[in-house]
DNA sequence: TCGCTATTGAACATATTGTACGATATAATT
DNA sequence: AATTATATCGTACAATATGTTCAATAGCGA
């Protein structure tokens, strides 16, 4: 990609997280993001249709970097996905969103997270659609499997959410520990 | 309260509510509302202060009329809490649903079901904490009251969601007998 | 009947959106 | 280095949405 269209792609992004982690998505106009990443208007629009896609294209990249490690290859996140025990996929989760890789954190935490918090469900009933064995247990024998995709995936979420409200106080390890004794 | 504030109050609701079960809440205009509604602009901007505002008091008077019958002394939904086993409590709220009482599908099915999922959910809540009893269960004895509680609502609240997203195809029985067996 | 209040309709300033275009600066190609 | 391609800029612009104001009207309660 051109220097310049990254460049103003990331100014655009950058703007848009700081505003977001300040002030709800439908307050934040796009005069407020072109001015905070210094770009033109038509350079916003030439990048992104409106601020919905800009929304989902952040999210996307987001999401994707953390999830999507396992198919393409990629060396840093295999280990989620290279092990059976759901445990082990659980805590890496969680330690990137301690380490707040990508600033993800800003984004889960702040007052419109509902919307990050559905693509991030999204991806993450991807990624158990793709290894249904992770979260199998004996409880999943008598439910369909689209529900219980659904259910681990609310689950895991909505624990991120009750953590992240309530000051992100318990380790990852306690965390993995409610989270498993939840589904079991 | 004045039978014309009154009239132009529910005409405003029915007419947003219209709007929602056909278009994104953000791309609903105050225009298209006082429209359909046949009130004035002015009038609209006497009874709510901006759209937000409309959508929180709709959701209010919506989830209210569900769950607060429990202490406000009514008879109809006196049962729902007049029972120790969960089930009975979630199968009347499922029943509530099916018989699509005060349109509440409309919303809940909607394209921004996830505004009213997350009224719901608060008062869903709500309705635990002021009857910690009935959820409780053995798991629960090994998890923060907190976590628990946000647990089960949250299992309930993405249980409808899927619901309605699988074109609702299950029977109220059907789902109760899913949701206790996941949070058992 | 009379006073009070909600509604109306229109006008209005302001703000936002999305588009258009020539000029300029930067990247890629030869 | 010269040239071509393209991303950006700044500004302007029409279209739409927002929220306010105000005088006139109609409906309410006493």
């Amino acid at each position: 990609m051109d220097r310049r269209q990254k460049k103003s792609r990331e100014a655009i992004f950058g703007a848009f997280t700081e505003l977001l982690s300040k002030k709800h998505y439908n307050q934040i106009t796009v005069g407020e993001i072109i001015e905070k990443a210094d770009v033109g208007r038509a350079t916003f629009y030439a990048h992104f249709e409106t601020k919905d896609f800009l929304l989902k294209e952040l999210c996307e990249e987001l999401f994707c970097h953390i999830f999507d490690s396992a198919e393409n290859g990629g060396e840093v996140h295999r280990h989620i996905f290279n092990c059976d025990a759901p445990s082990s996929a659980v805590l890496h989760l969680l330690e990137h969103f301690q380490k707040n890789d990508n600033h993800i954190l800003n984004l889960l935490a702040c007052e419109n997270n509902e919307l990050f918090l559905r693509y991030f469900k999204e991806n993450f009933k991807k990624l158990i659609e793709r290894n249904p064995k992770i979260f199998k247990n004996e409880k999943a024998v008598g439910l369909p499997d689209s529900y219980w995709i659904n259910y681990v995936s609310s689950t895991f979420v909505e624990m991120i959410r009750w953590w992240i409200d309530n000051g992100m106080e318990e380790s990852a390890s306690t965390l993995t520990e409610y989270f498993l004794l939840t589904i079991a």
